[in-house]
DNA sequence: CCCGGCAGCAGGCACGTTTCTGCATGATCA
DNA sequence: TGATCATGCAGAAACGTGCCTGCTGCCGGG
């Protein structure tokens, strides 16, 4: 009858282990790590007395030794590539916050944590903590992180369709081509002759590939191209390169701004010009924030889903991290949508002021 | 000569650990910890020799095991408020996004990393993740997750000071009555004569210390207090209660927005009722965003320095984790910024189209 | 010659949990 | 009645590190 096993260092010090509910309990340790975690064949009343015992004691099971024990730790890493030294990107600020949201909201659903961690490869932090999977926003082409958590075992999946052969174990992302062809199309059928593209300098994607959608549209339509790059990690640049577009000898009268602010920052030099909104210049941008809704006059925007995709990327981490082969295809696409306001319409609409929407309802 | 104990089970299966490194190196697993973790006392050649049969077999430490060992995981919580189901919230957009990535610039220089926890107390995902400590956004009068926190002895900072008697260890927060109070003296020297207010119905510390600061104020200079109030974590209630300030018989000739988005709808809502700004209404908004500088026109804002927060905060936590006894003070406040623009001056500056800015620089 | 001291390393315990295995005990059935 | 079986629980082996203790040579001084 050793139950009493307190051949401990003394006394009562730090927090209560499974060890102490143990011996309150009576029961052996088995049969509390069985009736807190609804295993096992026990008796209810035994399994109520262990929990009752472990509430009383204030228990708290060690997550450290659970995942050491068990190999999952039930945290996902989230990754954001980085311009300059802070970890988070400056341009689609509205559009990570959402997806983070959602992505955050999710994993929780599903009794998982994210992780923030930065895309650099410094080793100290990322081996300083255990990690089931991973979530790459937008990776570059040989992401040397990427690699190296594949290589480790664990699934990766990224936000953006990997470029290259980078090895990723699912991916979603919007059809951008599409999307910009679409709203390309949208702006013609407004009656614009000539379109103006306010894009970046960076190497990234959905840079890369928004631009060459706008270069073959111009090819095919027969449209010579107009833009003005910039990088699109300082602030500041922006409104200077919306301002240089709209200065040019070709001048455009339609725009589509990439990044999130090219909104404000080209209704600006549109009033700086005299250009009026929608009549002499019309106007879209990528964004995924509301104010572009009550700006004067309200922007069109062309919404990336942020909510969607974040949703989607953690669901196909964790069933692969669960191993559990659902029927999902590993390479979603998510459909973009275009939110049609007045800057973009020729003839605004009379009768109500809120802007009609997308037929694509969500 | 039992130094090749390969009593495991069978072929070489998962990561390696550092038994295999010792193995292959030929020395123990004590000199293989000491040696790459730089203690003991080896000589470099036997430390160098260790580091590269490592690298060589793609070792990694498990974080777990480290962590059960030492009692620390370089994890830190990120708990936001939440209304609703949604892990962030909706209001403070900008505020949050920016506080979380100064944070965790801060955190990861110091060598943690950042968690992203919900603020209900569903144990379950709290108890499955090992933390050093916790930041607490504006927690509530008597927020269950940080008593809890505290009772296991973990140190928690709050952005937010904390109401009642939360027993944090350390709080960062700005001086939001003097802030509110300086505000609308400027709105009055610029010749306010009835100022009004656009505020939450939520409880939390911020809306209660600017309403009542706002209140106070009216109290002082004998206006009669004219505010509307809406829940904050709505947008769309936003527009309708700026709309209703602006609709009201007593309308007032200058408001104070306290939340991000308040800024475009009362503009906008002007519109709507013919209003001219700055010459017939006085505008100010509380917000982090940058398109407040390129609307028309160009909107004061007050800010609260999210930036310098998120890093104060950290700082604070990781010396408590650490045990290291700053002169710091527990207790700090960040001055706020009015960033001066068109729509709080009655004579808006003649010559040159960019806003005169705080003198208070940063 | 003997002994203290030190460099250089190995043994082994502990961290707190999960889980496989196995031993009693009572009930059921041929 | 004895064999079979389900039930209820305990023992103990891992999981991979960190670190305390201690062992072995070797050198120098008395």
């Amino acid at each position: 009858m050793s139950r009493t096993d307190t051949t401990r260092r003394g006394s009562r010090q730090s927090r209560a282990g499974i060890r102490d509910v143990a011996a309150a309990a009576g029961v052996s340790i088995t049969t509390v790590s069985d009736a807190l975690n609804g295993k096992g064949r026990l008796p209810d009343a035994t399994r109520r007395h262990v929990r009752e015992v472990a509430e009383r004691l204030g228990y708290r099971p060690s997550a450290a030794a659970r995942t050491l024990r068990t190999g999952k730790s039930g945290l996902i890493g989230l990754t954001v590539t980085t311009y300059g030294d802070e970890p988070f990107t400056f341009t689609e600020f509205a559009y990570f916050a959402e997806m983070a949201r959602a992505a955050t909201s999710a994993a929780l659903a599903r009794g998982y944590a994210l992780v923030i961690l930065p895309a650099t490869s410094r080793h100290d932090v990322w081996s300083n903590v255990a990690l089931d999977g991973t979530v790459v926003i937008d990776p570059s082409d040989h992401d040397p992180v990427v690699t190296e958590l594949v290589r480790q075992g664990l699934p990766v999946v990224s936000d953006g369709r990997p470029a290259g052969t980078l090895p990723v174990t699912a991916w979603v992302d919007n059809d951008h081509e599409a999307a910009v062809l679409e709203l390309l199309d949208h702006l013609a059928a407004a009656g614009a002759r000539r379109i103006g593209l306010l894009t970046g300098t960076t190497t990234d994607t959905y840079t890369r590939l928004s631009t060459t959608a706008y270069l073959h549209w111009c090819e095919r339509v027969g449209q010579d191209p107009v833009y003005e790059s910039y990088p699109a990690h300082d602030p500041c640049a922006g409104a200077v390169a919306a301002d240089r577009l709209l200065a040019r000898p070709d001048r455009p009268d339609a725009v589509y701004g990439l990044f999130d602010p090219n909104g404000t920052d080209l209704l600006a030099a549109a009033r700086r010009y005299g250009l009026r909104v929608p009549e002499d210049l019309l106007l879209v941008c990528c964004s995924e924030s509301t104010v572009y809704a009550a700006t004067e006059p309200p922007i069109t925007t062309l919404s990336l889903k942020p909510r969607r995709i974040g949703t989607a990327v953690i669901q196909l981490l964790i069933d692969a991290i669960e191993g559990i082969d659902t029927g999902r295809p590993v390479e979603q696409v998510i459909p973009t949508e275009l939110i049609i306001r007045t800057s973009s319409q020729r003839r605004p609409p009379r009768t109500t002021v809120s802007a009609p929407r997308s037929p694509a309802g969500d």
